[in-house]
DNA sequence: ATTCTCATTTGACTTGTATCAAAGATTTTT
DNA sequence: AAAAATCTTTGATACAAGTCAAATGAGAAT
């Protein structure tokens, strides 16, 4: 939970946590169809939300880091409408939505965070579809790592060194690629000198480039 | 507003609306940047949202009817994030934002109901990612009939007819296609027998078909 | 009515990404 | 440490959708 709580409203955000849960590489936090009770402030580790086709196509529809909340897609239809996975060891606070609504209508100041996460994700999801939409694949990669970079330097990381944490088919899964065309765009950003890789690791080393390639009309 | 509240919390929500307003056909609800005030519930007309590139390019975020709210993409930083364009004669009723979590803190029933239309919102966004990602142009038409369909029918109106608000443009543009594969699309669910198109007028003849391109793994 | 504008359809051709395939690299398992 | 499994890179080719262009159709303005 970020600023913009005295110390009273802080102890009882933290009476909202029912337990923590730790999930595993690869574990389910929670599943499509799984009835929705809670949800989930990421303390630590690095999940993937994705939703299936009928026929089994694969859409990962976000990737969530430390500080960031998950679970919203469950409150319309108290279902969980995605699968979220860990894609490293992690840790959640579990947050029983019963007790999130019960203080947010105690706190204004917590129901306003509660609809302003919910609607960042609105928000970002608006990005995605402009991406899927209208980029082309190094445009999509390019805002893909200038968006990654970003979040983890708020977090106090690198804003130029970063360790990905999903695979190549897990990113074009997310970006509407498929995992040869991610991979020819690394190469690419790396043969013009933009980033380094090696494998998962990543250093942007021109981050001005990329955000031209993202952003073409700055280009005069 | 639907049903699930009683008489007295009726009364209370309607005096959430500040007042209507009316918006010409191709004029602007709200737009990008603008200061966020009021969430919107349409009352007749009809709607498109869309977000712009900063090199121009647009992408339709969704298409909205009567009975639906839009607006929620502002909350999360007091500005619009998108432009919202009414696609023909339209009447909004204007729902000040702090007029809604006021009540919303006092009536459990309606902090549920935003709740819900925000996580119905994301879910929505999450099957366009999907169709954006992982679905081929008439996959992508077949879904968009029949979600349009849907919707009308839940309003009373025809679930097999249909007069399209948008341009093909519009369509592509949703769909993460070009107006002439939009068309092409358009021609060849004719020529299969599938629909019957003039122009904006559209006419479902086999829905089965139609879900049976959305969803080829029902073909066995 | 006639003209003008805008939307739509259709054809011919191009292109960006997918697909198929094989070789390397890395990590996990035994 | 060797073997197995998984992930990544790269090349060759195919294809779905994009681009360009022209004709047609519909609605608005004069």
């Amino acid at each position: 939970m970020p600023v913009g709580f005295n110390a009273d409203e802080m102890k009882k955000i933290d009476e909202v946590v029912e337990k923590r849960r730790r999930i595993k590489q690869g574990e389910l936090l929670f599943s499509n169809g799984e009835t929705f009770t809670s949800l989930y402030a990421i303390r630590t580790g690095f999940f993937k939300t994705c939703v299936t086709s009928a026929d089994g196509r694969e859409q990962v529809t976000g990737f969530q880091m430390a500080g960031e909340i998950i679970g919203m897609d469950g409150i319309v239809s108290d279902h969980h409408n995605c699968n979220a996975v860990a894609l490293e060891d992690a840790e959640v606070c579990v947050m029983p939505f019963a007790n999130v609504e019960d203080l947010s209508r105690e706190l204004p100041s917590l129901q306003r965070h509660v609809h302003k996460i919910m609607s960042r994700e609105i928000v970002r999801e608006n990005g995605v579809m402009m991406l899927l939409g209208n980029m082309r694949a190094e445009e999509r990669l390019a805002a893909f790592l200038l968006n990654l970079v970003q979040r983890l330097h708020a977090r106090g990381l690198s804003q130029s060194e970063l360790v990905l944490r999903m695979t190549r088919e897990e990113i074009g899964s997310y970006l509407g690629l498929k995992l040869e065309t991610v991979s020819r765009a690394f190469s690419k950003f790396s043969e013009d000198g933009i980033i380094e890789v090696k494998q998962r690791y990543v250093k942007i080393i021109a981050p001005e480039a990329l955000k031209k390639i993202f952003n073409p009309q700055t280009c005069f």
